[in-house]
Order: structure tokens, then sequence, then C-alpha cells
DNA sequence: TGTACATCAGTGAACGCGCGTTCACTGATGTAC
DNA sequence: TGTACATCAGTGAACGCGCGTTCACTGATGTAC
């Protein structure tokens, strides 16, 4: 019995490892275009073991835009009641419009990859709602004198931005869309040399 | 030869039916959920003689999004040139952030429908970015004051906050994130009683 | 400690289905005489 | 004007394929005695 636990350690371990594959394909080619199979075999399984997870791929989908976007949602808010106010706008404003986020499509915020895919499925929409909530008081932490209403616009410009940075085809029109929203947000000219890393 | 012409005016006008379904469609339940069968079936035509009209899916999709987007920027630049500045600006801005195109998918702008797709299709990506930069110059001509960054940072504004606002499940959420980008735009307090309807 | 049994996470073959694409065809329309 | 022929947009059956899901199974691990 006690060591019982230890194997639904074991496999719960292996459910967060299907979440995180799904995570990153799902961002890196969109949801429909990923198959269970795909998933499975990035986690290290064969296919057939997803059912012992999840009961649908629509559940998994679900789940993973809830549990990616809360964990962003976490991150904000730690930074934004531990750090200085302009050192959390740095962490969190600066990494999220740094040409690295932008890159990489695969650990992308979900709001950028699969934002407009979400807002088709019903099902994940009370998850990220609450996100975003959680992600608006970080913000409005941290960003100078800013009310409710301004800080959405702020997140909805940091969103858009590195939408339309993304869509661009020239790498000059795609760093200019980051550098406006970073010049809109925190005042400053360009990204630095050395771009903070983005994490989530 | 005379009457050919008539017959090949028949032709692209069934083409046209057919990108018109397909556009609509896409941005409903996005590109992968829709299959070409669906499409054709909506244009009034049966399944096989897509081919005739296109060489595969992709470049249906492909003509879509720059034919789609192509159609907002011309009609952003028609108005920016031909109005006032702040007609012109309550025409563009404010339908955009209107909550009826937010609410109407199946007719949205493509960067809000289908932006995280598209980033994810390099073959329409040229396109795509050719129209931006069109609209970037017509809210260059009617938002006062503006440079070209700060009109990039207000471009992504308006993209975000359609975004989040199709992600909220709380109409309230919706409605505020668009009042937010309206009112950091236009200065004003929040959507007139009747919302200007919004074309494309 | 050693042996027989129970559990259950993960396997992989199989299913029905809808996809994108092909192709032989049909039948309305336009041309030739 | 009337008839025979050519064109070609659109039809619909068929294809191979990969999808999401099911299920009988295996084999490693934990339990009972």
């Amino acid at each position: 019995m006690l060591q019982m636990r230890r194997t639904n350690e074991q496999k719960s371990a292996t459910r967060q490892r299907i979440l995180d594959a799904a995570a990153r394909l799902f961002r890196l080619h969109g949801i429909d275009a990923v198959g269970v199979d795909a998933i499975m075999h990035a986690a290290g399984l064969t296919h057939g073991g997803f059912y012992g997870h999840f009961s649908s791929k629509e559940a998994l989908v679900a789940e993973v835009a809830t549990a990616s976007l809360a964990r962003s949602a976490a991150r904000w808010a730690k930074i934004s009641r531990e750090e200085s106010s302009e050192t959390a706008r740095q962490l969190i404003v600066g990494s999220y419009l740094a040409p690295a986020h932008a890159a990489a499509m695969e650990q992308g915020c979900m709001l950028t990859t699969l934002g407009s895919d979400m807002a088709r499925r019903p099902e994940a929409k009370s998850g990220i709602a609450t996100s975003v909530r959680v992600m608006l008081e970080a913000l409005e932490r941290c960003l100078p004198a800013q009310g409710q209403r301004q800080v959405q616009a702020s997140l909805s410009t940091m969103v858009g931005a590195v939408v339309l940075a993304r869509l661009a085809d020239d790498p000059m029109l795609a760093q200019s869309f980051l550098d406006a929203a970073r010049s809109e947000l925190l005042g400053e000219a360009a990204s630095p040399p050395e771009a903070v890393g983005h994490k989530l």
C-alpha cells in the first residue's frame, strides 16, 4: 500500500510528461495537426496508453491550455510579489517582448501561440480566463501608475505585438513590433543587446 | 471566343465563391477543422471540382489568407484617405474594437481569427505582411500625432484586445478588453450605445 | 527468505471514419458548316 | 436556321492514409503467506 504510492507517483509523472509533450507540440504545429500518436511518442510511450491518462484528446487539450497558462500566470504573480516593480517589469514585460519569445513558438505564451484556436474551444476558456485575471493582477502590481483599464490595454499590446511579430515575413518588421510595444510599456528605445531569456 | 469570356467569368465567379466560403469556414472552425468537402458544399458544389480551381488545400489557404487580409487593408487605406482623420479613426479603430467584431468570428479580421495559425504557414506570411504594412500606413494617417512606432503598438493593442476578448469566458471581461483598448487609442470611456457594424 | 498470485501501467493490433486527392464521366454551352 | 461536333466546369465513386479510440495482452512490481 505504501509502495503503491510510489507507483502512483510514477504514473502521475508519466501523465505530466504527456502534458508537457502535448503543450510543446500543440504550440509548435497547432492542435489539430498533432495526433495522439505523436504526443505519446514524444513522451516516450505508445499511443494505446493515452486513454489510461486522459478520457479523450479534447480533454487533454483543455488541460494543457489550463495548466500551461496557469504556470505562466503563477510565475508572473510570484515575480510581481517578490521583486521590485522595475525588476518585475523587466522580467515580465521585457522577456515577453524579447525576440527569444517570438522565436520560440514551442514554448511561447499560449495566448499568442494558440490564442485564436482556444477561442473556438469553450471547454478551455474558463481556465484561460482565470489565468488571464491573475496575469492582469500581476501586471497591475508592476506597471507604474496604471489602473485596471490601462493594464488590460497593456496586456493586449503585449499579446498583439508577439502575434504580429510572428506573422511578419521580414525580421526587421517583426523586431519593430516588439520594440514598439516595449517602448510603449517600458519607455525603452529598443531591445537590450542581451535579451533576457523567456521562461514560458 | 467572345462567349468564352462569359464562361471564364462564370468560372472565376465560382472560384470567388469557393474563396469566400473557405474564408468564412476557416475563421469559424479553424483551418484544419474544415475539409475541402465542407468548403465546396458551402459554395454549392461537390468536392471533386475543387482541383479545377486550386492545386491543393494548402494553396487555397495561402490565397484565402492573402486575399482576405488584403481586402481589409484596402478598406482601411480607402477610409484613411477619403475621410477626416476623426471619422476614419472611428470607422477603423472603433469598429475593430466593437463588440460586433469580437462576436462575429466568421468574418473577423484574420489577424485575430487565424493569427497564431498563420504564423505556422510560411507560404501565407509574405501576403499577410504586405497587408499589415498597408494597415499600418492607414493607421498612421488617422491616429493623431503618432509616429510609426506608436502606430505599431496601437495595431498590436487592437489585435491583442480582440484575441483576449474572445478568450474571456465572462462577457464583462471581454467587453472590458475592448473598452480598455478603445479608451487607450481613441480616448473614449466606453463603447457607444449603438456600435458601428464591423465590415471585415 | 521464497514462492504463488494479483494488480495495473503500458503495448500494439485492429476498428471505423473522414481526410486530401484522382479520374473517368456527364451534360450544358459554344463553334463550324 | 438546323445539325454534328468540341470544349470543359462540375460530378461522384474510388484511392490510400492517418486519425481518435478500443481492447485483449504482457510483464514488471507489490502483496500474501
